[in-house]
DNA sequence: AAAATTCTTTGACCCAGATCAAACATGCGA
DNA sequence: TCGCATGTTTGATCTGGGTCAAAGAATTTT
């Protein structure tokens, strides 16, 4: 059972999904041949911790399919959530021993892993993966910049907005689709986690998000399933330049 | 007088301050001469914009002396710091072009720039820069990581105890002594900037100073000036595992 | 189908921190 | 030395979001 599991999924990178997104995006064949050598997957069922806060930590990997999250948690049980991570995203420090964060899956999950050692080895011979895997840290600090402002700045409205335009842009791009005008989604969370990716409690959250759909701002099928009519309205709600204002 | 400013500082990598924390740290001497040559110091004053979100930037480089912060605005005047740099850390990102936030140096500052375009040729070069900024990049996310744990989680009294303590290590580590015991150091920040850091307004920062100073939690010798007793006691008021909890 | 579990919504009330306002330092240029 | 700018403290009041409580879905177990 387990081993169906871990075998459903490609054991050739040259048609894994995340092939184009992930660290070992721009290695060259020959490369992805020595990583298919050291690779394996491992699948998490929905609410598994993959990693506890402080234990050692021997392997490295991408998010294939389903969402992890990265939280922190005080001693008197505060949780603040410091990562979201999607497919293509990386997991694990080379150079480090541990993972000061709880890895847990919020979906059912499949990652890609390597073993520490061997992939911190090939680290050093191969710079696409060192190059790659420094574009996607900048990366995610830029994502955790943006956060902070959230988190310190915005009220609780703008800071459900910024959630649905963060769900909503990432769902268009993994669909090749831009994101404009309407938009339909699936919520990946609970309230709750919701609440402790905003800092916020999960009560807010559930009237922020009654509040939205009274003004029009989004609509629900169910408890999950949203739809958005006008982006750029939702853009406004996030206290967002409505332009994006990316620049290369 | 400008140029005086600029040549006031160590032309030598040998003997310069931050050379084993900074970029370059991992440089061999040959390696070391080729940075050299494309280097060059520059100087800015106290409250100077080093660098405009959204502008082009066709630098890099490490602050050699003084603070600088890095802060996103909204729209509406809404600001939230969202890095501080301090002596050693890196400015500027190879590969993009612009800068998504506002780089105001809050001391008299002095910076080691290199030119952006050679500088990411010489990375492709020298794995031993490519690697360290690696390093510092994961370094910073945890950083980033810990704050949104602040900024989302903590109260008042628990955020500006938080943000002492990283000043009061910063300020240790600098000066090559454990963060323990006794600690004396300055504010490098007006209350203001720490309210932006904080997520606070400027009064709230005040009153909650003054009511740290009035628990004996910390003393102040004019504004800037702090001494901390009990460094165990602060950790405690930041809501810190005391420990400090940290893992190689 | 009833019962138990998990997730969500809504209401009533309260408080930490924001806002508005004023006075107090400190330093600096004229 | 005065006047002005910048930064800080403190007070009075207000409010967004937290807390406590209870009642609905929705899903799974028996």
């Amino acid at each position: 059972m387990l081993n169906e599991k871990t075998m459903s999924h490609s054991v050739e990178c040259g048609d894994c999904p995340i092939r184009h997104r992930a660290v070992c995006a721009r290695c060259e064949t020959d490369e992805l041949e020595r990583l298919e050598e050291i690779k394996y997957y491992r699948s998490f069922e929905a609410g598994q911790t993959v990693i506890w806060s402080g234990d050692r930590m021997d392997f490295v990997g991408s998010v294939v399919s389903g969402i992890a999250t990265l939280t922190q948690t005080m001693e008197d049980g505060r949780t603040q959530m410091v990562g979201l991570l999607l497919p293509s995203d990386f997991v694990g420090r080379p150079g480090r021993n541990g993972s000061p964060y709880d890895v847990v899956a919020t979906t059912d999950l499949v990652m890609c892993c390597f073993r520490k050692k061997p992939f911190e080895a090939m680290m050093e011979r191969t710079p696409h993966i060192a190059h790659r895997l420094l574009e996607m840290t900048l990366d995610e600090l830029d994502a955790a910049r943006e956060w902070m402002l959230v988190l310190g700045r915005k009220t609780a409205r703008e800071k459900i907005a910024s959630l649905l335009t963060i769900l909503a842009r990432r769902d268009a791009t993994l669909n090749l689709r831009a994101p404009e005008g309407a938009m339909v989604f699936d919520l990946p969370l609970t309230r709750e986690a919701m609440a402790d990716y905003l800092g916020l409690t999960l009560e807010t959250v559930s009237r922020q998000i009654s509040a939205l759909k009274r003004d029009g701002v989004i609509s629900l099928q169910g408890k999950r399933h949203v739809t958005v009519p006008d982006f750029v309205r939702l853009l406004e709600e996030a206290g967002d330049d409505s332009d994006g204002g990316l620049l290369a």
